[in-house]
DNA sequence: AGCATGTTTGTTAGCGCTAACAATTCCTGT
DNA sequence: ACAGGAATTGTTAGCGCTAACAAACATGCT
């Protein structure tokens, strides 16, 4: 009791004190903490229980130093307020912890590619093993790709027009079934009210429609487009509920389609009587709307987690694994959506 | 060129390397990194040069091993795909960035307090220097407020039974003000719908419309209650419309509302000329349903961003700042509420 | 017994960085 | 020109951990 260090309690305990209390060397500690093989038994009881009497907790740090791994993946999300990046992060976080990873979160500002670039260095500089990239634009699938970067990515969205990893739902097929199902009720033609042109959903959805139309040989309208809102959805809708011969729409997301039930309603034309209305996502509150909406439902968080295998593959396996996941949709079909009237 | 370092890709570049290059020593090129005074301009430079000519990134675990800072915080979250959880992530993960914190999330699969220990656990052990808990179940708040932890804990939600630093939002005020509303159109009492007992949104939600009702010597109806969801709003809504005179409805959130809305027009009641709703949240759909809803909004985000506010201030400033931030939600009127007609 | 084989533990050397102090250089005023 | 002080740079010693090797001990076999 010559030194400061007289108190017992002064700092977080370290490797050295459980193996002081242990009477073991520190390695023999770490040997536990790692489940290493060749510790025998009652040497390990020891060492756990001077564990649990210093409560000690390893330093991170420390061992990522010396391992060079982090245990840390990292998210870059584009704005997660919306229900689709916010499921995606739900399934990503759930399961990097069942992988044993922590996952570390950065929202996108703005949706250049030098934002994306800007994430995907911060996260990197953090230390994260591994980026899961969920940003659908253009531009940012474009950036990530020609990322310089020593870090596996995988991105989750759409569009197979990169090399790099992908987990991504089949949008073209699903937007395919909801205009094709329009059809055979009876529609001439379907319109079709689109999300914001630099997002691949949209480009996807859109020729999913397209080309169904195409197929069936019925006239292409002009697209009417939105930013994925209901408010969009709805100054959509006032421009449709005016134009003339309008049967059936398809819309690229549930949100625009409440705004354009809403204009609709408005405008007193009646749904699915005189005009058909399909979404995109199934949201949980598709099946509240005015009236309930038939659309396409996605799984947002086996996105994530796939997307998330995907990442721990590459990091893990060593060797590329199938390197383009795709997830089927499916249509529900609800209320929103009848047989062309007398026409 | 005698060893295996012949090579001059080999490895990542660290501070030494840089420091050679430049012709200076590595605690040199540490003071530049980190805006030490006392460094001359053109060393400065020529470190710089360097630092960009291997791109150099510094070894965030070696520099959190020496400062026992990792420069990272923790979000406890429940469960992130709702809206308001998900806005509240995006305001801290925004306020972190720009203090210049990392973000690492772990969202609880259950709301028991030994899985709020648990994820504060998790999240020290990765060596976050504080953390904000966004739930608000009641056994959440008071295992948190009796952790054991060795970092600073703000709460985001509501209540203030706590001695932890928290964010909340006026529910009783805002839960008053919508229940006033109703009252003042003439509505001889109001109902509510509820959300789950066990957090504490509906409590002080619930107390805030008794209170109205007490005060205006109003008749205090049952309270039916759901779990959040448009689904559960839905099911009371079904009740509700079996309920003989009811003309007034306050729902603890919008979803709720929804559901409710759509019960209501299912069984032919009009809103709001026979029945008047009022919902909570605001959420950006809200003035597209059917009819538009009239709710009392609160902003997710900027609740958020206080929370961190909060947690960075006591992780710098040292004292303890204001304890208890409350924000003020605000009504916003749109058509689903109405005078009570004839009676 | 005597030696190879295997199990269990300890010792040493960093991982890449910053803090603390030491050394050097550059200014001032006199 | 020279002391006194500031500005600028370098040197040393860890932070707490794991990897690699070394030592000690046990066991089986001929």
């Amino acid at each position: 009791m010559g030194t400061d260090s007289t108190g017992t309690e002064s700092r977080q305990p370290v490797m050295a004190d459980v193996a002081k209390l242990a009477g073991v060397s520190h390695q023999t500690v770490s040997r536990v903490l790692n489940g290493a093989p060749h510790v025998r038994p009652d040497t390990r009881d020891r060492v756990l229980a001077a564990i649990r009497e210093l409560d000690y907790r390893p330093n991170s740090a420390a061992r990522a130093l010396v391992t060079r791994r982090s245990q840390t993946l990292g998210v870059v999300s584009f704005d997660s307020t919306l229900y689709g990046p916010a499921s995606m992060l739900d399934g990503i976080e759930r399961a990097a912890r069942s992988a044993g990873y922590f996952v570390s979160v950065t929202s996108l500002r703005s949706l250049d590619g030098r934002s994306v670039q800007e994430a995907v260095d911060r996260l990197r500089d953090q230390g994260v093993e591994g980026v899961v990239v969920i940003a659908p634009q253009t531009a940012a699938v474009s950036a990530v790709s020609r990322l310089s970067s020593s870090v596996p990515i995988v991105a989750v969205g759409s569009g197979n027009q990169t090399q790099l990893p992908m987990v991504s739902v089949g949008n073209r097929y699903g937007a395919g079934e909801a205009t094709g199902y329009l059809l055979d009720l009876g529609h001439r033609t379907v319109h079709h009210l689109a999300g914001p042109a630099n997002w691949l959903e949209s480009k996807d959805r859109e020729e999913g429609w397209r080309l169904t139309l195409q197929a069936a040989g019925a006239p292409v309208p002009e697209v009417e487009r939105g930013d994925w809102s209901a408010r969009s959805g709805y100054q959509a809708g006032l421009r449709i509920a005016g134009l003339r011969g309008v049967t059936a729409v398809f819309c690229a997301n549930d949100h625009m389609a409440l705004g354009l039930l809403r204009a609709l309603h408005e405008a007193g034309r009646s749904v699915p009587d005189e005009i058909s209305v399909v979404g995109f996502d199934d949201i949980p509150e598709a099946a509240y709307f005015t009236p309930p909406l038939t659309t396409v439902r996605q799984d947002f968080g086996e996105l994530g987690r796939r997307a998330l295998e995907l990442l721990v593959g590459e990091l893990e396996g060593g060797t590329s694994s199938p390197t383009h996941v795709q997830i089927s949709p499916e249509m529900v079909l609800r209320r929103s959506a009848g047989p062309a009237i007398g026409r």
